[in-house]
This record gives C-alpha cells, structure tokens and sequence, in this order.
DNA sequence: TGGCTATTTGGCCATAATGCCAAATAGATC
DNA sequence: GATCTATTTGGCATTATGGCCAAATAGCCA
C-alpha cells in the first residue's frame, strides 16, 4: 500500500523538508512581498552570506523559488504564489497547541 | 526585523519539519481516513514498529495527531482535520516542476 | 503470577542538515 | 588587467535524523 504512494509522499515531503526552517519561512514570506536580491535577505536575515545562499539554494532546488541574475546581483522570487496560504493550516496547528495547553494550565 | 518573527517562524517550521517524511505523511493521509492503531499503520508502512512509534512521536510533539490508549493498543488520530488540504499548494509545486521539466526538454 | 500482545524507549550507527570561514566565481568599473 | 562587489562552493565541526535491534513498559487473559 504505502508502497504505491512512496514516490508521490517522498516528493511532497521534499518540498516540506526545503520549508520547514525559519530563515527559510522568512525568505518565503519576504519574496510574497516581491523579488529580493540575496544581500537584502542576507542583510535581514544577519547570517552570513553564504548560509542564505545555501538556503536559496534548498528553495530553489525543491522548486519553490526561480533566481533571476541581473548585473553583479541575483533576485530571487516565488515560482509558485500559493505556497504561503499554505499556513492558514499550520497557524491552526498551533493555536490547537496554545489552545490545550490554556486547557492544561487552567483549573476545570 | 527577521528576530521579531523568528519565534513564531520557528513555530512554524518545527510543524512542517514534522510533516516533511515520506512515512509520516503516510500516516496523515491514513488518519484522514479515521483512527489507526500503531499495529495497522506500521504493517502498512512495512517498517520496524519502533520507527513508526517514533514517526507517530513526531506527529504528536509536534501537536498534529493526538493519541488515546484503548486496551493494548494506542489509537493515533489526526488533530487538525485541515492537514491535509494543505497538499494542493504543494502539489501545485510539483507540477510547476514538472512543466518545467517537460520545457526543458522539449526544443523550442 | 505468568505469558502474550502492543507499544515505547534506549542504544547504536550511518547519513544528512546547519552554519561559519575561506576560497572560487562572475559581473562591473576603472 | 586590476580591483571591487555580489554570490556560490568547498571544507569542516557540530548536531539532528532515520532506522534497526534489544530491552522496558503496559494491558489482557488464563
């Protein structure tokens, strides 16, 4: 059975694992805004530059980011816009978690 | 400006790395379907049972499945029903990918 | 209690991810 | 060509992940 799906699953879990790190999450959120070159997010971000690189580069690999050289600078921009609608989901994840933990602390 | 957010990104990316494994992927889509016992899913997944325990451990740190012990067996289900809606974005990546592959291959 | 089943936990190993520094590459400008 | 800036790549240390086996735990039933 699982066998079936493992090529789809493993696929999909890629894309997953290329989001699933803060710096990255940000890029993403930053990029929805518009394209950005690397020394923008570098700069915002306040790692070094080749750690972003390496970032943008696991983005671009999974296929959720196209780069664009132009110049001595390279842009990098979403390839696909719906990817941060996508935490409407995880957001209700977490307010689950806010939610049970009230429930915990708060005497019945 | 990337440390005022990073909390609530960091949030954010320990949900999705949760999800970002083949096998436990698996499992979500099969509890969309109902409850599983560990016995089912690890039979179906066809790993050790310790591992799927552990995928399921995952799942449930990470506030996306909860678990209720019946007799010997422990039920997994899923927290957020909305898990799984989520995959038409990722999806939607995926086939981005593949046009561009078929693009790239096909002489213009 | 003893034995059976279901599940979790600990240990261990192999592999992958993260982040920095340093070096390489590429474009612009003189 | 020399130099400056922007970016990527290689190397390395540290830490996390994934998987199995073996042992521990928990519930059932005789």
């Amino acid at each position: 059975m699982y066998q079936k799906r493992k090529t789809i699953l493993e696929a999909r879990a890629k894309v997953l694992k290329a989001m699933a790190h803060p710096s990255r999450l940000f890029i993403l959120e930053e990029l929805e805004q518009g394209e950005r070159c690397v020394c923008d997010l570098t700069e915002m971000i306040g790692a070094d530059t080749s750690t972003v690189s390496k970032h943008l580069s696991v983005l671009k690999q999974a296929g959720i980011v196209i780069d664009d050289k132009r110049g001595n600078q390279v842009f990098y921009q979403l390839r696909v816009p719906c990817i941060l609608n996508f935490f409407d989901c995880v957001e209700s994840v977490l307010s689950e978690q806010a939610r049970a933990q009230v429930a915990c602390l708060t005497p019945s």
